[in-house]
DNA sequence: CTGAAAGCGCTAACAG
DNA sequence: CTGTTAGCGCTTTCAG
């Protein structure tokens, strides 16, 4: 049947011998339209495999059903959180659109350019992951999980990075560590600044002095933390523990020790942040903090569900769920 | 400056003196504007934070540099798949956007839905993650990852389903069992039929015959393998091994098993297909077959960029990448 | 070099 | 109940 290209609402009118408005006004269940003719348009549609354009739609009513993810690539972290988006949307009746906007890791403001592009037509609300910045949206609901500046004027959620770095630190400093480095994330990230407190907090607790020069910015990438990480370790006095901000760049350190001779957790202890699938699938795995990722994409739609069906009452929700240490092999007592 | 909604092209006009036209010329590097003019109009264009709306843009001139992947849900097979494809889309000029329409699961024709949603406008072309059926696309290039039907007349990536199975099922034979069952994906999957394809071969080479009551349908979801597990695993004669069709249902057979009082691997042994991260999380780490995700991600970007470029000139191409069994604990000599 | 005008495919008032 | 008439925000001829 259909020949070329796609079928449009023309193509199921001219077939059905209506016009566009009530093919319109069927495929949305709209009022006033005759048994009859519903019937006949939508034995059409179903022969033609007719399925509206969601740009075309979105552009006119402003109410598309979709919900959309805008992240800045597709790494552990967001993919996880994914997950726990797509559950908790799957039931509900709205479609899920994952978007990453401009190049990789992309430079600052690709969540102001993903919002503006998708926003105001195409996503009904959105779902922002580790936005740096935040502009209450465009005309649209957001909510934001682990942003930049925590807890502010749009919806959050995240989780307990403070707790979360104290008792990674702790569970060093039990081991009997004393010189331990931290590789931080930035300076601009909300949950970077609280996992290094949290890492000077367990230390202060503890009585130990910080050795400022142990603790570098390594980012949240891999390539970020590099360079940081081969001069962290292969300096005169190298630290017997590494607090990494996250996961990726813990899995990197280990990579890099392991290239460096150095044996973890043996010479070297690591631990990460955030429990992605990944850091179990290192030899030895990482000990980590979990961060209830799933949860958190679950209750981010919630979050914006509500929202989308209340609208903005009150105060904006601050959703911030716990952590919980994962101890797996990287972690040992220091060398002596 | 923006007060309320979105920032609009005619915006950018009316402040920077000009026609939309012309606005939409400076912002898509068309020729034909003074140099005068192109600068206001880009310092318009930073000041009030314009961006186009995909949706309103992409109608009119079906370019959108903007390319789909289409997902049944976001669960681990492809957002694996998502890592490597979002990796390569980060060396082009594209954006990506993976779209999982309908309900969770969706029922079947959800990527002919979606395609028909996105494709023709919203992107230039799309990657289809698992599809049942594939409609050589709406207009738009399409490539499919793991198709149901095999190489057809659209471009294809896969991993070497029969060729993995046989070497997991080997690998059981080699540790001695004579007893294994085989949890099969569906018959109306490629891969799940080559998978018992595979098995059935190995077992024909070692001379052990298939006992068909042990070769049952688990389909690839946790939900619609459990009662079939539970009912192979609570038989009078029960396996001592056996080889799941994904790591999704291996994974979940090994929960099963915790839950039956069967420990793993010493009562039973547990082989997966897929080698995604969840299967290094459980205890014990699953022994599977590891497909290369992320690699299969990027070159079905690659194939799908090229097509884009060149058209389609000739036949279609057919990547099939080599699968590595992957063994953890558990697997290990049948109980006596 | 610039702007006016005509749509892309669809929905939302209105008339008939 | 149904069709006609306007656009949504943008790109693209085609005159000026």
């Amino acid at each position: 049947m259909s020949q070329s290209g796609r079928v449009k609402m023309a193509d199921v009118a001219r077939e059905a011998g209506v016009s566009v408005a009530t093919v319109s006004k069927v495929v949305n269940g709209r009022w006033g339209v005759s048994a009859a003719t519903v019937e006949r348009v939508l034995a059409v549609v179903g022969d033609l495999g007719y399925e509206a354009s969601l740009g075309a739609s979105s552009l006119r009513s402003h109410r598309t059903n979709v919900l959309g993810v805008l992240l800045a690539e597709f790494e552990p972290f967001s993919t996880e959180l994914l997950k726990g988006v797509s559950e908790a949307v799957g039931h509900t009746d709205f479609e899920l659109l994952a978007f990453s906007g401009g190049r990789s890791g992309g430079g600052v403001g690709w969540e102001r350019r993903s919002l503006a592009r998708l926003g105001g037509s195409l996503v009904d609300g959105a779902i922002v992951v580790t936005p740096t910045v935040v502009d209450a949206g465009n005309g649209i609901p957001v909510v934001a999980v682990d942003p930049h500046t925590g807890p502010s004027e749009v919806p959050t959620v995240d989780s307990d990075n403070l707790a979360g770095a104290m008792s990674a630190v702790e569970h060093l400093i039990g081991l009997g560590h004393r010189r331990i480095a931290h590789l931080a994330g930035r300076d601009d990230l909300e949950s970077a600044r609280l996992r290094e407190e949290g890492f000077r907090r367990a230390m202060a607790a503890a009585g130990l002095a910080v050795d400022e020069s142990l603790v570098r910015v390594g980012g949240y990438r891999a390539e970020s933390a590099d360079a940081v990480v081969r001069e962290m370790l292969t300096g005169a006095d190298r630290p017997t523990a590494v607090f990494a901000a996250n996961d990726l760049t813990a899995i990197h350190t280990m990579a890099v020790a392991a290239e460096l001779g150095l044996r973890v957790p043996d010479d070297l202890s690591v631990v990460g942040f955030d429990n992605v699938p990944e850091s179990a699938l290192t030899d030895p795995g990482l000990t980590t903090v979990a961060q209830p990722l799933h949860e958190m994409g679950r209750r981010a739609v919630e979050v914006l569900v509500e929202l989308l069906q209340d609208g903005a009452d009150g105060e904006p929700a601050h959703v911030r769920l716990p952590t919980q240490l994962v101890v797996r092999q990287s972690c040992a007592a220091p060398p002596r």
